[in-house]
DNA sequence: CGCGCTCCCTGGCCGC
DNA sequence: TGCGGCCAGGGAGCGC
């Protein structure tokens, strides 16, 4: 489900609900989802105030008091719903639950269980695996066609891989990445390092603008926490390629192709994208 | 070393 | 209605 539009919007949503909470029990109904638990988790928990939530690249940080992190990632199907302690029974795929302060129950469902929760120290948040060799936040001034030149120089890889590649610029996944390239007029299977810096610019500025866009619309559109999850924001907007295989571009009426770049679906049109 | 492929997992959908 | 095959928004790890 997610990118990170979407993660932005479930942080957005669940913060009320936990900054400055206390955290009165947790519970796993697995000992794993991609990872691990750590051992003891719900005994850890249990007590626990949330000082603080952020988000790094698809990553939510929930930072205790206890100088420790509780790490969430939503993978391909994660969803968190926030539900009120009478109404909540377990349902399938609901892996790990807290009970808040103020009668609300916290769940994290994941169907495919590629998501991630995890606790680690607050001082090794840098040094992690999961964050040290992380790229730039997309939405930050940092990133530019300068920035965006330098990382791709020499890159044979095609552009769509190297875009969504978290170790340049994070939190943009499949679908973003076929929008922000039709926008741009790039083709997706253009070998990175051919790009001018005058295109990099525009694809910047149409990452930017189509993450901006998704984060705004999911915020205004979720209005209800049951569905804390960003997929009710998702679906509504209209891709300009992605999913619309064999249908006619909304530009220049030519047939919308999809092919496999690194495994992933890539929606483009010849036409348009050169 | 850079890059592409495969796999993790479940469920929905499509065609037969 | 049932079943097999294919697909899915992420990311790690492996081998070439």
């Amino acid at each position: 489900m997610p990118e990170l539009p979407e993660v932005e919007t479930v942080k957005t949503h669940i913060t009320p609900l936990l900054l400055h909470k206390k955290i009165l029990s947790a519970k796993n109904f697995r000992p794993n989802l991609r990872i691990d638990f750590p051992e003891n988790l719900a005994q850890i928990l249990a007590g626990r105030i949330v000082k603080k939530i952020s988000r790094r690249a698809k990553y939510i940080i929930c930072y205790l008091d206890t100088q420790q992190l509780l790490i969430l990632h939503l993978g391909m199907s994660g969803k968190i719903f926030i539900k009120d302690k009478k109404d909540f029974t377990l349902g399938k795929h609901d892996h790990f639950i807290m009970e808040l302060e103020g009668d609300k129950i916290f769940i994290f469902n994941d169907v495919r269980r590629f998501g991630l929760l995890t606790l680690i120290k607050e001082e090794d948040l840098q040094q992690h695996k999961m964050f040290k060799n992380l790229g730039i936040e997309p939405l930050t001034e940092e990133f530019n066609a300068t920035y965006l030149q330098e990382k791709l120089q020499g890159k044979k890889q095609n552009i769509k891989t190297s875009i969504m590649d978290q170790n340049i610029v994070v939190g943009v996944g499949n679908i973003y990445a076929c929008e922000a390239l039709f926008l741009a007029g790039i083709s997706p299977h253009k070998e990175a390092c051919l790009l001018k810096k005058q295109e990099l610019k525009i694809l910047v500025e149409k990452i930017k603008q189509t993450l901006a866009k998704a984060i705004e619309k999911g915020g205004s559109t979720i209005k209800d926490f049951q569905i804390v999850n960003g997929e009710s924001g998702y679906f509504q907007h209209e891709f300009k390629v992605y999913g619309r295989e064999n249908k006619s571009c909304h530009v220049c009426t030519n047939t919308i192709r999809n092919s496999k770049l690194a495994g992933r679906s890539s929606f483009y049109c010849a036409q348009c994208q050169k």
